[in-house]
DNA sequence: GGGTGGGTCCAAC
DNA sequence: TTCCAGTTGGACCCACCC
């Protein structure tokens, strides 16, 4: 795309027209190292050209260069003294990174080469050596060396790959392969940490400063040890990176690939030489276009230069703008939607599309049983056969998971956005009953919801929840779509006991269906709830007594029998999730727990509901959705008003760790 | 007019 | 010959409400 001059006429204006239609795929990767750029760039280039495909990239590209163009206007406008003010926010903040950096634990990023095309030549020996790739002609997941040497790679269509290399040998994907050779590793890796960090099947985080120590041993050696040790166990080769923080390692895991590491020492002097010449597009998550925006506004290339320039970035960036603000303390995040999506030959028929729909509606409510989610907004995508992408999106009075009442409102959805020729259709549910457990029937209701953890125990559970932070989500060269369903097997197999956490989810299904829809019109949607401010504000203290308290005042002495069985359920559930998330430090057997939830079990939610206050103050903080909805809201009003208090992250924190 | 919820779109891998 | 994915999080904008 960035064609120059308008559609249609950009070969007149460029000789080299080419030269400019950058995507994904002609940027280096490893093992591109002698490429022949602009040859790739040109038949990239003749292959898309005048395609409908191309034509979309062209208006996206047009896009933003309006938003370059905007922001440029934008900076144009600060005055020296807003530039001196975001100077001095920009300098403070660096100080207190500065004060705050941990350079004690030594973090170890472990990235298996061309992993599925590996695995792929582990089963078929024959094709060693010759240039291949896993995928379709549609897309490529990965491409060995021998085909990246043409310019092939992941996420480049198979046809144009083929016009590269005509000999390129495509496999199909076979993710039963892939994971299998993935829980070898990670048997390796468990050996160095128990708690590593999975980023998806081809890559994982250690935190390696215990065994360094414990066996006094060099974190280099550790590194060689562990990269043999996997390919004792797989026939695999990996490569890998230590530094002192996580997104240092996976920058430099990248630096001696194929099979090979490298290590930043945990000093400060050796790591601001490290990145003072780092390319900024080799930082998790600046991607194409966040790198075209800070190249073409502010001139940044390098990491000192985002350093140098931070007051421009403060002045002029939202603080979480394109995840720039991740920095390495591990958090627990739950999952805020699940989707499912599929292409299909562009078509305008409405008995087809419809078809369609009801296959993805069937499919989107088996994923939303499996995890026992209901959400109550429901989002239809469409993508013309002219590459538009179109979101339609509805939220219900109710929380839905059946495939019936997701084709219901779906097909309502589409209906309004007929006749259309369409070629892709996705679905996806978002706004869940208090993320995964889902205990609440009532939407306003701030009850049994989600944990915002820190420390320790965060990291344990973090190797267990939905890796969706996009910090740990792998390179292209692995499909994320398959990474997310895998690493929820992974998570199974940890410390919390996956399968327990999936029988809570089924068991939380059963209350929905016996009375959940209903009740949240009836019992709980009403003002009096809704409308309880100290409840919320209960939930949001860590010295809270806990929601029960919150619903006791709320039913008062004349408890109907239908409100205690609801507050009872209640109180069950939000034990289980306290279970689920080992806090409490009481271990209450799964069965034990769930046979009482099923039998409604008074006498047992009550003695918990005791029990509540002692063991609560001693837990992590429950916020509820909506609380957590409340508190992005506030510091997204904030954005850009630096006298906020709690400081969110700045492009610039990128390279500290904080405490 | 600030806060909030809903809807749309984009960025990232 | 084949002809550009799938999944997720969140920013941004707008309408509405108090």
């Amino acid at each position: 795309m960035a064609m120059e001059g308008s559609e249609g006429n950009s070969d007149a204006v460029s000789p080299h027209p080419w030269q400019s239609y950058n995507t994904v795929y002609t940027t280096a990767k490893a093992g591109m190292e002698g490429v022949d750029k602009e040859k790739v760039q040109k038949i990239v280039y003749e292959m898309s050209k005048g395609s409908k495909y191309f034509q979309n990239e062209e208006r996206k590209e047009a896009f933003i260069k309006q938003k370059i163009e905007n922001m440029r206007l934008q900076f144009a406008k600060l005055s020296p003294s807003d530039l001196s003010h975001y100077q001095k926010v920009a300098e403070r903040r660096i100080l207190e990174l500065e004060a705050s950096r941990d350079l004690s634990r030594i973090w170890l990023h472990v990235d298996m080469d061309a992993f599925y095309a590996a695995v792929e030549t582990l089963s078929n020996p024959t094709l060693k050596g010759k240039p291949m790739a896993v995928g379709s002609m549609s897309m490529l997941s990965t491409a060995n060396y021998e085909a990246r040497k043409f310019g092939v790679r992941s996420a480049m269509p198979g046809f144009i790959a083929r016009k590269l290399c005509p000999e390129l040998i495509l496999v199909p994907t076979d993710f039963k392969k892939y994971t299998h050779y993935s829980d070898l590793t990670r048997k390796v890796f468990q050996r160095y940490d128990p708690n590593f960090i999975a980023g998806s099947l081809d890559e994982a985080y250690l935190d390696i400063t215990e065994v360094c120590r414990e066996r006094n041993v060099k974190c280099e050696e550790i590194a060689q040890e562990l990269r043999d040790g996997v390919y004792e166990e797989t026939g695999l080769t990996c490569s890998a990176g230590v530094a002192p923080n996580r997104l240092l390692a996976k920058v430099c895991s990248d630096i001696n690939k194929p099979n090979g590491q490298y290590v930043l020492p945990n000093d400060r002097m050796a790591i601001m030489t490290f990145i003072s010449s780092l390319p900024i597009r080799k930082i998790g998550g600046i991607g194409k276009v966040t790198e075209h925006i800070l190249k073409d506004v502010f001139g940044i290339n390098t990491c000192e230069q985002m350093l140098d320039k931070g007051s421009y970035l403060c002045a002029l960036f939202s603080q979480s703008t394109a995840g720039l603000g991740k920095t390495d303390s591990p958090q627990v995040s739950f999952r805020k939607s699940i989707s499912n999506e599929r292409t299909f030959s562009a078509t305008e028929d409405e008995v087809l599309l419809q078809k369609k729909l009801a296959e993805l509606a069937e499919m989107l409510s088996t994923d939303m049983q499996k995890e026992g989610l209901h959400g109550r907004t429901l989002t239809l995508k469409l993508k013309t056969a002219s590459f538009e992408v179109r979101n339609r999106a509805v939220t219900l009075q109710n929380y839905i998971n059946s495939s019936e009442d997701i084709l219901k409102h779906a097909s309502k959805l589409l209906k309004a956005e007929l006749p259309v020729s369409v070629r892709l259709i996705g679905l996806r549910v978002s706004q869940f009953n208090g993320d995964k457990c889902g205990a609440t029937p009532d939407p306003t209701q701030k009850t049994i919801t989600n944990f915002i953890t820190s420390g320790e125990a965060n990291r344990k559970n973090n190797s267990f929840s939905d890796v969706t932070d996009h910090d740990f989500v792998s390179d292209t060269e692995t499909d994320p779509s398959i990474d997310v369903r895998h690493t929820g097997q992974l998570h199974s197999r940890d410390s919390f006991d996956g399968n327990h956490s999936l029988d809570v989810n089924h068991q939380s299904c059963t209350l929905w269906k016996n009375d959940g829809a209903e009740k949240v019109q009836t019992s709980g949607n009403d003002a009096a709830s809704s409308h309880h401010s100290g409840l919320t504000e209960l939930l949001g203290s860590t010295s809270s007594q806990g929601q029960f308290e919150g619903k006791n005042v709320n039913d008062g002495s004349n408890l109907i029998e239908e409100d205690r069985l609801n507050s009872c359920q209640e109180t069950i559930m939000s034990w289980l999730n306290d279970y689920k998330c080992s806090l409490c430090g009481i271990e209450l057997p799964p069965s034990f727990v769930e046979e009482r939830l099923e039998h409604s079990d008074f006498h047992f939610a009550e003695k918990l509901q005791k029990e509540e206050s002692s063991i609560r103050q001693t837990s992590i903080p429950i916020h509820s959705q909506d609380q957590r909805h409340r508190i992005n809201r506030q510091s997204k009003s904030k954005k850009q008003k630096f006298s906020q208090k709690e400081g969110r992250n700045t492009p610039i924190d990128y390279f500290f760790v904080k405490k």
